[in-house]
Formats: C-alpha cells, sequence, structure tokens
DNA sequence: TGTACATCAGTGAACGCGCGTTCACTGATGTAC
DNA sequence: TGTACATCAGTGAACGCGCGTTCACTGATGTAC
C-alpha cells in the first residue's frame, strides 16, 4: 500500500501517482498540524519530492487544496449514507446529523478546508446541489421521507438548510472549552451532540439510542 | 475625529492613543481587504507609524487580534441589547437572532476575527458567560422570560447552546451564492435569514414585521 | 519659573524565515517504424 | 526485437516577497528640585 508512504521511503524518479500521494500528505499534515502548516512546500516535503514536483499535478496551491477538500466532501457523503442506512427509519435525520458533526469533530482541519475553499468560490461545490448522492440532496431526501411536502419546494429547500445551518454551528462550536461540563454531565460528546440537536427542532428522534 | 485618519495625515511624533487607532486600522484593513491581509506591518502601515511601534502598546501580533476580536464582541453585544430593546416581547428571542446574523454579515471578516481568537483559546471570550451584558447571557435570560425554566439549568444551557449554533451556523452559510434564488424569491437577504431561524424552531416570532 | 534627568513612545534598519512560483535541466517511459 | 525520439514527470537552484520580531537609537514628555 502506497498511501500511507513517507517522505525518506525509496521510491523510483517517477512516482506512479504522485497527485494521490500529495492530497494524502496534505491529510497528513492538516490531522497533524492544522490548517496553518499546510503550505505547498510542507506537502511537498511531506510526500518526498521537490517543491516544483506538485507543479504538475496542480495548477497552484489553491487547487491543490481544492482536491483536498472534494476528498473531504465524499468522505462526509460516504459517512452520512452510512449512517443513514444504519438507522431506523424515524431516526434517520438525527443520525445524518450527528454523522455530520461527528465528522467535523473528527476531522476539524479538514473541514475547515472544505469551508475555506467553499468561501473562496463563495459556493459549496457543485457536487451538493446537483448531485443526486450529495450531502445536501441526502438531508432533503430524507427530510421528504419523514413527511416533508416535497411539492412546497420554497419550504423544503429552508428547512434542509436550516437543518444544514445548525449542524454547521454546532460543529464549529462543539470545541470549545465552554461546554466541557455539559459533556460531562451528559456523559460525553456524542451525547452533548444529540442534546443540542435534538433542542433544534429539526432532528426528531426515534427510540433514544 | 481622529479615528479615521490616514497614513499619510500629520501628526506629532507621539501618537496621543496609537493603541486605540492601532485597533481602528485592522478594523479598516479587514473591512477593505479581509482577514488574510491582517498582518502587523499592514496595520502599522495603515495607522502611518513604523512597524516596531505596536510593540509598546501590544506583546504580539497574537495580542492586537485579541483586542480587535474583543471589541467585535462588544459591539455584537451592544446590537443585540438594541434589538432586543425595540423588539416586542414575543418576538425579543427573533430580534436577537436577526441582529446576531446581521451583525455577522455586515462585518463578515471581524466575525471571523472574533471566531479565530476564540478557537486559538479554545474558548469563547469569558465576557460571554460571566458578564451579565454578555451576548450569551442575553439570550439565555430572554429564553426565561419567554417561559423557559430557570430551575433547569442543563436544558436551559442546552437551548441557549443550541440558539447560538443555530445563529452561527446561518451566518456563515447565508452568503453562499446557493442561497441567492431563495434571497430574491423571499425579497432579500433579511427575509431569508428570519425565514432559516424560523424553520429553527427555537426563535418564536411575535407578529412577523 | 528653569533646569536636569528619567521615562516613555516613537524610528528605521536589519535579522532570519518560509512561502509560492519559475526555470533550465535530466532521467524515465512509451511509441513509431 | 531494436532503435530514435517525443513526451512526461521529476530535480534543484533561484526569484522576490512580506512577514514577525529585535535592536540600538532618538525625540518628546513630565516630574523633582
Amino acid at each position: 500500500m502506497r498511501e500511507t508512504q513517507t517522505a525518506a521511503e525509496a521510491r523510483p524518479y517517477h512516482h506512479g501517482d504522485l497527485r494521490r500521494a500529495l492530497v494524502d500528505a496534505a491529510r497528513r499534515i492538516l490531522e497533524a498540524e492544522g490548517p496553518t502548516a499546510l503550505s505547498l512546500r510542507a506537502v511537498a516535503r511531506e510526500a518526498g519530492v521537490s517543491p516544483a514536483a506538485p507543479y504538475h499535478h496542480f495548477k497552484d496551491k489553491a487547487e491543490l487544496l481544492d482536491a483536498v477538500a472534494d476528498e473531504g466532501w465524499q468522505i462526509l457523503s460516504t459517512g452520512m449514507t452510512k449512517a443513514k442506512a444504519d438507522a431506523e427509519p424515524r431516526s434517520k435525520l438525527n443520525a445524518i446529523g450527528i454523522a455530520y458533526v461527528c465528522f467535523a469533530r473528527e476531522n476539524p482541519a479538514l473541514y475547515r478546508v472544505m469551508y475555506d475553499a467553499a468561501r473562496d468560490k463563495e459556493a459549496l461545490p457543485a457536487q451538493m446541489q446537483d448531485n443526486k448522492d450529495s450531502a445536501y440532496c441526502k438531508v432533503r431526501d430524507t427530510m421528504i421521507e419523514l413527511g416533508a411536502d416535497p411539492a412546497a419546494a420554497t419550504d423544503l429547500e429552508l428547512a434542509t438548510t436550516a437543518a444544514w445551518c445548525a449542524a454547521h454551528g454546532l460543529a464549529e462550536m462543539a470545541g470549545f472549552k465552554q461546554f466541557d461540563h455539559l459533556k460531562a454531565e451528559l456523559g460525553g460528546e456524542v451525547p452533548f451532540l444529540r442534546a443540542v440537536l435534538a433542542h433544534l427542532g429539526l432532528f426528531p428522534h426515534g427510540k433514544p439510542d
């Protein structure tokens, strides 16, 4: 398996799949040192190539970051799909919400890169609204399954947006120390997340747990 | 009025209130060029002093940023107080929420600095939980006024947190192009914000408008 | 009221740093015949 | 199957840049006598 290769490891002159290796290296840096450490040079270093090598695979730094962000959205989408499949019908939306927030909490640096990339374009990635499998459509379709009226298009979009906002807000806030005592009181981070989402009304949960 | 002075303007060797001028300069840069342009040197330049001058007033860059963030929290708090005072009793919470989101949307760069500073400390500013006049306490107290049980401490905190998350999430999402058609359909940005908050259930509104 | 002097709040030059990007190059690969 | 050659994917040195911070300094201020 090549994707966990580190800088010093021997490799032929031609890499084979440097593009892939660079994205992986970027994710390793994100996890270990956070978003501020994510420079093109650092990524090349981590992948064990010269600072110029990435330019054969990405036009510039932004394009690399876009690729990293893209992968993040895919992973998130997969996690949401799985969470939905595993949940009982009535708690599907709740499960998706928890999966979303947990992804953000487990990959905070990656999550930030995803949103920063989106902010630069002033748009969330196109796959969100168009792609049938996108995270956005998953939330919307689940709302319909739970009884939302698919004919009331504006209302449905507003509800989906509201749910997304709530999850995003919670994802960004959940790390603050202010909430440590609440987490302790409720028995952990996930119960805390569930409790906050429950207060947001949008996330009905069937039988708890 | 000194606070709008620009770099070239004549001024005596001793500035008078350089600390104030630096914070103002930082805010001008934020508004004009965004958070990535906010370097210590740029702030000094904008204030019309040498790059070393700020060090007589701030230990380092982070301390200047903290001061900027602090001012942001104060302005936000003031805006929320005013919004609450102006609203009818039953729509006070809704008014506070709108004021919060509008502040963030009108000062996006400042808002980001505020949260980045908080993230670095892994805590929202102390004034939030302790200070009777803080934004956090304002939301909580308003919830009590609207009928929340002040004896159910955990539940009250969860509800306040949920409201905060929703507002923060909306504040960060509202700028994306995806929502342009919703804003158009609903007649502007503020109606859109109201509609999303309404879906979040936490923000009861008395008579609309 | 004047003067000596400590203190304060600036200056401007310099430091080392890591960054994104470009360039001329070279080693490896694969295709045409 | 062997060879010529175009193309691809690397190298490594160099570019200019702006950054945060430090330093020895100096001009202005205010206080003690």
